[in-house]
DNA sequence: GCCCAAGTTTGTTGTAGAGCAATGTCGTGG
DNA sequence: CCACGACATTGCTCTACAACAAACTTGGGC
């Protein structure tokens, strides 16, 4: 176990405004567990028992269909919560998370979901707005996948990313963890080599920076034009 | 103003187990109103003032890009809430209510969901039971586009239809609202010509019965085949 | 009943992008 | 340090489906 900084919640939305005995209960009650590259922390259809946040690292929310399909429905970036079926009322995880780096999690038993909102007005305010925005941002990937094309939507997809996991890096702003052309296509449901001409094409004109396993986008603007009007 | 019966409300979802005296009040504080056919009851990017119950009709919502794609993100049955975005905290409406047959609404001020909320345990959890299944559904969506051919959506829509909005008919099961190839092109992400080749072939193998703005299907398991392979 | 607009059907053509295959490169573990 | 597996690139082919075009059908309004 790991010494728990208070600090470490204050700052984010759905503790803010705690008061410090508050935090401390929150981080008292709260199961800390570090996780590898590449592991499952809940699978698609297991009782969903506990609630997470994720604290350091990154995480891909998958889902599977029967004939093996695998897309990427979400990311999670340090600071949020996820696994909240609970907090849906649904029994079951409906996705798996993946973590996508070394991962540092907190959570929590159901129960507690309940008892952190009755006790602290807010925490739930917060988190289903939060719900809120997600639930925008899908029925967004589904306007996008039914009116744009292949490469408006890759450019619309790693404008996202470097914008929610964007780190600034010396010839642009890189996503800060690993991701590969089969990820990327899992999130734009097309295939990796189609993602891989992309790219490249991308490089030769200055667009992005990629290398194995990670990307960077190196002229933004111009990535908006493309998502925008295919140019 | 219509006389509203109390039966209308005690045996939907977000209402169940009311006390008599509670489904009253909820009456009192309701807002009827009737529309006509291809009307908006809000549009998106609206201040959302109000959250709706659908009595009776059947609702479409839309979100528009901004090259004038129209999608259609979600069917709103007798008996479900929408414009709920008051209760996630959004201040404008992120999508557009269009009526697809004569529809009959009960309407509330935001202010009162939290009053509802507070005095009816089993409201917002509910509702927010129904969030996380709308969720739910907006995923597979994306997990549909992502990895199935036009055609397999086609039926996996129809399917859901029929399923949530079906009448029994004599020949099949009937989707009981007006609904064009246009719509069902929205739905799916493809072109209205596409979706009538597919309608018509479909009719001459005995699989739907369709007339113009009318859609039945008359051998689901045949549906159900087509959804799962393409054949 | 007739007209008109909205909805539908059907044909043709062009192309985006999937599918397949072969080769190249990186980095990790033995 | 080498070998192997995982990741990436690139060329070729082929098809599903969009895009365009044009005629046909239906039903509601005058």
């Amino acid at each position: 176990m790991n010494k728990l900084d208070e600090s470490l919640l204050t700052s984010l939305p759905p503790f803010r405004n705690f008061s410090k005995t508050q935090i401390r209960t929150v981080l008292d009650l709260a199961t800390p567990k570090r996780f590898g590259q590449e592991l499952a922390v809940f699978t698609e259809g297991d009782p969903a028992k506990r609630f997470y946040l994720l604290l350091d690292g990154h995480i891909r929310v998958v889902r599977t269909t029967p004939n093996g399909d695998q897309i990427i429905v979400l990311h999670i970036a340090p600071g949020q919560l996820f696994g909240i079926a609970a907090a849906m009322r649904r029994d079951t995880y409906p996705a798996t998370a993946m973590t996508a780096d070394e991962c540092l999690t907190l959570s929590w038993p159901n129960a507690l979901w309940h008892k952190f909102a009755e006790d602290y007005p807010g925490f739930a305010t917060e988190n289903y707005k939060t719900v809120g925005e997600r639930m925008g941002e899908v029925n967004n990937r589904v306007v996008e996948m039914a009116t744009q094309h292949v490469e408006q939507r890759v450019a619309c997809t790693l404008l996202r990313l470097i914008n929610q996991n964007g780190k600034k890096v010396e010839n642009g702003i890189a996503i800060d963890f690993p991701i590969t052309r089969q990820n990327l296509s899992e999130m734009t449901g097309t295939t990796l080599h189609t993602v891989s001409r992309l790219l490249s094409a991308w490089q030769k004109e200055g667009i992005v920076a990629s290398t194995r396993k990670r990307v960077a986008v190196t002229d933004p603007h111009r990535l908006v034009l493309i998502s925008e009007a295919g140019i």
